[in-house]
DNA sequence: GTCTGATCATGA
DNA sequence: TCATGATCAGAC
């Protein structure tokens, strides 16, 4: 089963809320797939299985999710209160060349100004069968959180930039956070240390916090 | 290897 | 209990 993209945000968010209600093992017979038992092998599944059901069409590239529409998509993992269970993955980083990169032309800015968040009732004594899908909702960051996520970035980026990769942990940033994002310990990325030189080093993304995207499910529900 | 989709597993 | 650091799968 193949969808055509939706043409408009409104078409999208219809969309989207016709999926909320299902479980995970209804919608995926829709696209005869097999859902598995746990996520531990596929970490991704739930995310591809929303993208099918929805129609991205950025496949692979670094784009938002809707490329056309300027909307990402993001898959959210709740417990019955609509608190995250985990922190959301925004994009990996270029570790060379971001003294030239701005907050507007920045990956970060270009898939969080517009998200359509899609919550699944995932709580960990429900098989990946019975998750359910919630109601979905689309978001650009108000004043406070785009000023604050800007400040984030540009924080964090000129870190980067200077060299103190390894100093940055998962503790800096108030709304997102930098962390390893790669297959495993032995993937290895070329970075810059304090004296220039290039260093072989983890590759990795910038996440949102859980208790900022906590913030944003109560203000919509 | 680089990107996407994320959750797992463990120590604090 | 919770966040950090580590890891898994697939396309190209």
């Amino acid at each position: 089963m193949m969808l055509t993209p939706p043409n408009s945000e409104s078409e999208l968010i219809e969309r989207a809320q016709q999926l909320a209600g299902l479980t995970l093992a209804q919608l995926a017979a829709r696209f005869n797939l097999p859902v598995p038992t746990d996520l531990r092998r596929e970490k991704g599944w739930i995310g591809q299985l929303l993208e099918q059901a929805l129609g991205t069409t950025a496949g692979t590239l670094p784009k938002p999710d809707f490329m056309e529409l300027g909307i990402e998509l993001k898959t959210i993992p709740i417990d019955r209160c609509g608190k995250p269970l985990e922190s959301t993955f925004v994009s990996t980083i270029h570790l060379l060349g971001v003294s030239r990169l701005t907050w507007e032309s920045s990956y970060v800015y270009q898939k969080l100004k517009r998200v359509l968040w899609v919550p699944i009732l995932a709580e960990k004594h429900l098989s990946i069968a019975d998750r359910q899908i919630g109601t979905p909702f689309l978001w650009s960051p108000d004043t406070e959180q785009m000023a604050a996520l800007r400040q984030d970035w540009q924080e964090l980026t000129d870190m980067i930039a200077l060299g103190e990769l390894e100093k940055i942990t998962a503790r800096h940033g108030r709304y997102l956070q930098i962390r390893p994002k790669g297959a495993n310990a032995k993937a290895l990325v070329t970075g810059i240390n304090e004296n220039g030189e290039r260093i072989k080093t983890l590759p990795r993304g910038f996440y949102l916090r859980a208790l900022f995207t906590k913030t944003l499910l109560q203000d919509y529900f």
